[in-house]
DNA sequence: ATACACCCTATACCTAGGTACAGGCTCAAG
DNA sequence: CTTGAGCCTGTACCTAGGTATAGGGTGTAT
């Protein structure tokens, strides 16, 4: 095992299994997050083992977290990206964050016309049992003929 | 081009392309989603072409919305194959359109936490503009933080 | 009868997001 | 000082969801 600077002084450092194991990821997978450039290691040890501070652990689960919201990698970087030029453009992020919550706004709004879809496929199929056929193509059309 | 019968008598049909063209789907993707089996050509003409009754059309939209919306393709064909049994199994369509309910419902909640966690974001920044560091990352990890 | 757009199958290739070796160091323990 | 878990790079492979291409038939207009 190698070993932590946990004993005051120096900060906690994680290598690569550590931070895996906490967030649940693949090794593999990190590695290929930094590959893409969303998820850098701190730094590295002589031997050349990767180092991680305790921020990590966080970054790369905010990161599972937006991806399972449906967020592109790319999406993510851009989103991590908005923290890196902090002295300068607190603006500029605020803009492109809130740029973001329009996307996911709309995402919502989907899916609960999805949602309001599959309740009245629900009502119909309650109302008409046992008898007559599934009204479900009917209600798909409907669905696909409001908006978009 | 090939011949509708739509002077009386005979249903419209549609050709492959004209269902593509209609829905701006790619030709190959119909041939695709007819391989995966959630996309049925209604029949054949005795040349092999495949024809298309007139709700195809709205069956491709549907697939599609759906999909925007996050569903996988084999999710989307589970959706569809509520359809299949319609004579006896109306009640078992209720009980899957009810699941499906669920999961719509908890991606939104998912999304909505995330828009929070964007807007206190936004508003930090707002806040602290324009000479302190942005708090992004505490915000990160706040959200890490709660629930999962 | 020949041009041309459209259809057919089969197979190959592409992006996104990983996951799995292969072959080789490194560190702590016995 | 050897063993074993854990690290390194590089390359190959995988699923999902398509898109493209090769080689060939079809239907209508001129």
């Amino acid at each position: 095992m190698y070993r932590d600077t946990s004993l005051d002084g120096e900060p906690m450092t994680f290598t690569i299994g550590q931070v895996a194991a906490a967030v649940d990821v693949n090794v593999q997978t990190i590695r290929y997050y930094e590959r893409r450039g969303l998820f850098p290691a701190d730094r590295r040890t002589p031997a050349g083992y990767r180092q991680y501070a305790d921020d990590a652990v966080a970054r790369l689960r905010f990161i599972k977290h937006a991806q399972d919201l449906g967020f592109s990698l790319s999406e993510i970087q851009e989103l991590l990206g908005l923290r890196v030029r902090h002295g300068s453009a607190c603006d500029t992020v605020e803009r492109k964050t809130r740029k973001k919550i329009e996307v996911v706004q709309q995402r919502i709004r989907d899916l609960q016309r999805m949602k309001r879809t599959l309740e009245r496929l629900a009502a119909a199929c309650a109302v008409r049992r046992p008898t007559a056929e599934c009204p479900i193509l009917e209600v798909l059309e409907d669905h696909a003929d409001v908006s978009h």
